[in-house]
RNA sequence: CGGAGUGUAGCUCAGCCUGGUAGAGCACUGCGUUCGGGACGCAGGGGCCGGAGGUUCGAAUCCUCUCACUCCGACCA
């Protein structure tokens, strides 16, 4: 390709809006150009990028016996009131209408679709199992779209939907497509970690996710480094304290602690360490019961955790928190308190500790637990997230904790939608039996962000060569001017395209810098520049784009050098 | 949906406080000089100052209402 015939559109600052690194060089090569709020045009380069992924992904799902298939991007709403998600979905979904009024989505996934299909196409033990996949287009209509394609509302993904006459045949290939997963990052050159993770609103039973490593990453994973355990820290177990609780050595004191709210000023306060400190976090459950869930002071609430005690809940509002326990947030603690209490595993070996007497202005020192708070075994739940240095669940060492994006997920689905949908097949005895169903996404077009977010320097995007937009940039010094220096790049352009390689021939007649800096940018793996003064000596420049600096090589070797380097 | 903030040229921003009718840098067009790391000079093109209403002789600027976007907290690939 010739720049000249290409579309590029480099800036030199970014949109103001872009904060990630990602996002920022994205707009800067002109990747992307957003339309409006986590919509975005695919500029020609970034489509280039885009389908590289997606051709990875796609080869690979074939090499697993995966089928592709293409649904429609709009679903009649009828199928989803069958599965009862198109109340449940909520305002995610995009809910769209047709000229006779009928009611339409934007698919935001495809269960109901694919099972749809399953139900229809599919009679007999004999036709399964199956895995059908998709590339395509989703729409969610999410809260905050963020970062650019890292969370937009309209995003590209691979959706795969496999069908099993029995759990072992599900179990078999949900173990292929994480290998096929982790074969895909692998290809992509990306480094990443499977967690095991929450089944969230998908449902199912087990499931993993698939991160890219990332500090920015919008999740946090815990695994053990002298193990395999590897957890989302929306799932990982924060395992209860191996140590006793040592016995009471103070009185309990009520004390004057005008303005100390938070778990900081109080322990400050008292010139004691946050641990010596109970959280006490109100919340309100759907039955609109008032509950108090009482954390070491250290630790963060794990809100998914909670949710499997009371369910659905809210946090409690200043009025509800005065009603129940008579002060204001900062100053609750469990002491005399007449409501539920939900402890959690690690506040069951504090002593002597510090927390909100339900009088504004007042905190408890020295108090027990026995002798001030009745602790209840049943009301002590694993209610926090697992901090680093926290024991493995699975006893083998202590845990780390690492960032990631999200870039793949796999749920075993068991019968939630076949059920839902009556999609059944007859086994051998000729009997009706639900299908067993497994999911497996993977978001394509995130998975760029994701890959910049991981490879990038302060000159640009540093893609591995499995996803750069071009493998080769040609950069003649003087293109116009000297018939040697564009005699010279345009065989080595005609050698390097008839060998297959994509070579970027930049034809511009720029000043070097202007050249340099735009295929810096936009993240070419391999430059040659090709210059008057050193031709003269038969000898070009070749450049890695991670290269510190250029080295001069031969022109007759260069592109025998090029071939053995991709 | 709460909280914070921003809307002025394609991009980054100044001007607003203290009203007088629009600016800079980058980008773009033409000409010339340059030519190995985002050149320079000259000349240009481009703006319903997010929108509506109000105050005023006069509004980018003050007031009200709206819309959009961004950032911080609960969802997800």
């Amino acid at each position: 390709m010739r720049v000249s015939q290409f579309f590029i559109s480099t800036l030199k600052e970014a949109p103001s809006e872009a904060e990630l690194p990602s996002h920022r060089l994205m707009l800067r090569a002109g990747y992307i150009k957003k339309l409006a709020s986590g919509l975005y045009t695919w500029m020609p380069l970034g489509l280039r990028v885009l389908r590289k992924v997606e051709r990875v992904v796609r080869e690979e799902m074939d090499r697993s016996g995966a089928i592709e298939l293409l649904m429609p991007a709009v679903q009649p709403a009828e199928l989803w009131q069958e599965t009862g998600r198109w109340e449940v979905f909520g305002p995610q979904m995009l809910k769209i209408k047709d000229r006779h009024d009928n009611q339409f989505c934007f698919g935001p996934t495809h269960e109901e679709v694919i099972t749809d299909i399953a139900r229809r196409e599919i009679r007999s033990y004999r036709q399964l199992p199956v895995n059908f996949y998709q590339i395509q287009t989703k729409f969610r209509d999410e809260v905050r779209p963020r970062f650019g394609v890292m969370r937009a509302r309209e995003f590209v993904m691979k959706d795969a939907y496999s069908f099993h006459a029995n759990f072992d045949s599900l179990e078999q290939t949900y173990r292929v497509m994480y290998d096929t997963y982790s074969r895909i990052f692998t290809r992509l050159g990306l480094q990443f970690r499977a967690v095991a993770a929450d089944t969230g609103a998908i449902g199912g039973s087990g499931s993993h996710e698939f991160h890219v490593l990332a500090d920015s990453g919008e999740d946090a994973l815990a695994f053990c480094p002298d193990s395999d355990y590897a957890a989302n820290v929306e799932l990982a177990e924060a395992v209860a304290p191996a140590s006793q609780r040592a016995a009471a050595t103070q009185e309990m004191q009520k004390v004057v602690t005008p303005g100390q709210k938070t778990i900081e000023e109080v322990a400050a306060f008292f010139g004691v360490s946050a641990q010596k400190v109970l959280k006490a976090i109100a919340v309100m459950t759907h039955d609109n019961e008032f509950v108090l869930l009482l954390l070491r002071g250290d630790h963060q609430l794990n809100e998914i955790k909670a949710g499997k005690v009371l369910g659905e809940f809210r946090f409690a509002t200043d009025d509800e928190i005065r009603q129940h326990v008579g002060c204001r947030a900062g100053y609750i603690g469990p002491v005399n308190a007449r409501v539920r209490m939900l402890f959690d595993r690690a506040t069951a070996t504090m002593s002597d500790f510090i927390c909100g007497a339900n009088d504004d202005g007042f905190h408890h020192s020295g108090v027990n637990f026995g002798r001030d708070v009745h602790l209840d075994e049943s009301s002590v739940h694993d209610l926090r997230n697992v901090v680093a240095d926290d024991a493995s669940p699975d006893g083998k060492g202590t845990l780390e904790i690492c960032r990631g994006i999200e870039v793949g997920h796999i749920f075993q689905l068991r019968t939630k939608y076949s059920e839902a949908l009556n999609a059944t097949y007859l086994d051998e005895g000729g009997k009706a039996q639900v299908m067993e169903m497994g999911c497996y996404g993977i978001g394509v077009s995130r998975i760029v962000a994701a890959a910049i977010e991981q490879n990038f320097d302060e000159r640009g995007i540093t893609l591995p060569a499995a996803m750069a937009p071009f493998q080769v940039a040609i950069a003649p010094i003087g293109y116009k001017k000297s018939a040697a220096v564009r005699e010279a790049a345009e065989k080595l352009y005609a050698e390097l395209s008839a060998a297959g390689i994509e070579v970027l021939l930049d034809d511009r007649d720029e000043r070097p810098g202007v050249m340099f800096a735009d295929l810096e940018l936009i993240g070419i793996p391999h430059r040659i520049t090709i210059g008057e003064r050193s031709l003269k000596e038969g000898q070009v420049e070749y450049q890695g784009r991670r290269d510190a600096a250029a080295q001069p090589l031969p022109l007759h070797d260069i592109a025998k050098f090029v071939k053995s380097s991709l």
